[in-house]
DNA sequence: ACAAAAGTGTTTAATATACACCCATGT
DNA sequence: ACATGGGTGTATATTAAACACTTTTGT
């Protein structure tokens, strides 16, 4: 079947697009890993977890192939995606299981690949596991426990959250990973979950309102058990004009 | 034929890198840009410069291999070298004479290629003009007057400029671009050369001695018609120690 | 003497940080 | 009544920005 699948497009064997899917469930910051097909069953069992990615097709832009990945396997259109970084290694592929792997799944398994790889953010209560080519099964794993991965994908994923703080501190991207509607401790709590540092509750609300991106909603949370906070959304036509939002 | 090129060269024609080669000359931020060398004389000859680059060996690294490409174009080696993008759009090659030349200077003259950008900061009085394979011709040109280049490269130059913007605001790498001993006006005129913006000269020299990268030397500026100007030099000990240098 | 760039402080505005108590709600 | 998180203001320290005159040197 994935045979099918490569022979029926025009696949390029030398470049693939990695994805680092980032979604926050009001816990913690997330990031969606795949389990690898094995449809040769003896394949080692370890280091089994990997980003999901997949080379490129020849006639396709680096970006459209990256929303292609996260379309394929997330349902989901319009998110937040950008590329970070490179990968070419020649010993990308270093470990026997991996190389076994791609044995299975790749016409040109031992062909060096080159990876351009891409963090996405998604609201996690959108998304629902979509059927995949891509993987067994899928998992959003919070970024304190991520495992060995696959190939060079704990790097790539490293490289990636850096990128996501970065970026964080100066603009504000953090509504792409919450619902419409949402607290400004929830806010604060992302913040903090990507940052990985305590935030003062109301030095972060002077600094998040002044720049106009939120609305006040005529709502309020429901369903808990204190006090029932205000709700937001975000403003998006205020988004372009924040400049310097230092955190 | 793949397999026989691929096992006769050991070049990988489906990636190459990009090099954007900053220079600072004192008057005005300088790219480094290379003549095509044209084997066919009758290649057209509109948008004839471009951005140094090559297609990456298969046994070598993407960093590897942009150091490389500097080094035979420069002579210079430890060189501050950052990849910042990729680019793979499949029309990269589009005009007919970026693909005319393609055919006099590659095997596989219609093969899609990804490349890597890179760009460079070089002491541009240590730069000897080497000979090189790539280049017929080299030129430092002031990034106000880049002309039109070959292939996609006047978006690369756009991108690597937009990075080392960013860059510099946040982190003290001006050193880079200036010879070991230099004026603190010196230094000033390279950041409103790069940022592109004019700076107050004491609200300057206050913020740059803050960070403690400065080491002022026993020697003045000789050879001038005013008053000599203490010298600096950069203290890379501390340089580590910088955290957030905003400009 | 003049031109050209070096060198040098102060005042004011804006921003960042630290910090503690009462309130509304569900159990 | 109590546990939980919501909501609110002020004082202080730090940083940024605006601004002008005297000095040294070569011509």
């Amino acid at each position: 079947m994935l045979q099918n699948y490569i022979k029926s497009t025009n696949i390029n064997p030398h470049v693939s697009v990695d994805c680092v899917i980032f979604g926050f469930d009001f816990t913690g910051l997330k990031v969606l890993l795949i389990e690898r097909k094995r449809e040769n069953q003896k394949i080692n069992i370890q280091k089994n977890m990997l980003l999901p990615g997949d080379l490129i097709r020849d006639d396709e832009d680096l970006d459209t192939a990256a929303q292609r990945v996260l379309r394929e396997l997330t349902g989901l259109k319009n998110i937040y995606l950008t590329q970070f970084h490179s990968f070419g290694d020649p010993n990308r592929v270093s470990s026997k299981s991996d190389a076994e792997w791609l044995i299975s799944v790749r016409e040109q398994p031992t062909a060096r690949v080159i990876t351009v790889a891409y963090y996405a953010l998604v609201k996690l209560h959108d998304y629902k596991p979509a059927a995949s080519s891509f993987a067994k099964k899928t998992e959003w794993c919070d970024i304190s426990a991520i495992p060995e991965l696959a190939f060079d994908h704990n790097l790539i994923f490293t490289k990636a959250l850096e990128h996501l703080q970065r970026t964080l501190r100066e603009h504000p991207i953090g509504f792409e990973l919450l619902p419409k509607k949402f607290t400004l401790s929830q806010l604060q709590k992302l913040y903090e979950a990507i940052l990985q540092i305590p935030l003062d509750k109301r030095n972060f609300l002077r600094k998040i309102l002044k720049t106009n991106i939120l609305i006040p909603l005529k709502e309020k949370q429901q369903g808990v058990s204190h006090k029932r906070a205000q709700l937001y959304g975000f403003d998006k036509k205020n988004l372009s004009k924040v400049k310097h939002f230092g955190i």
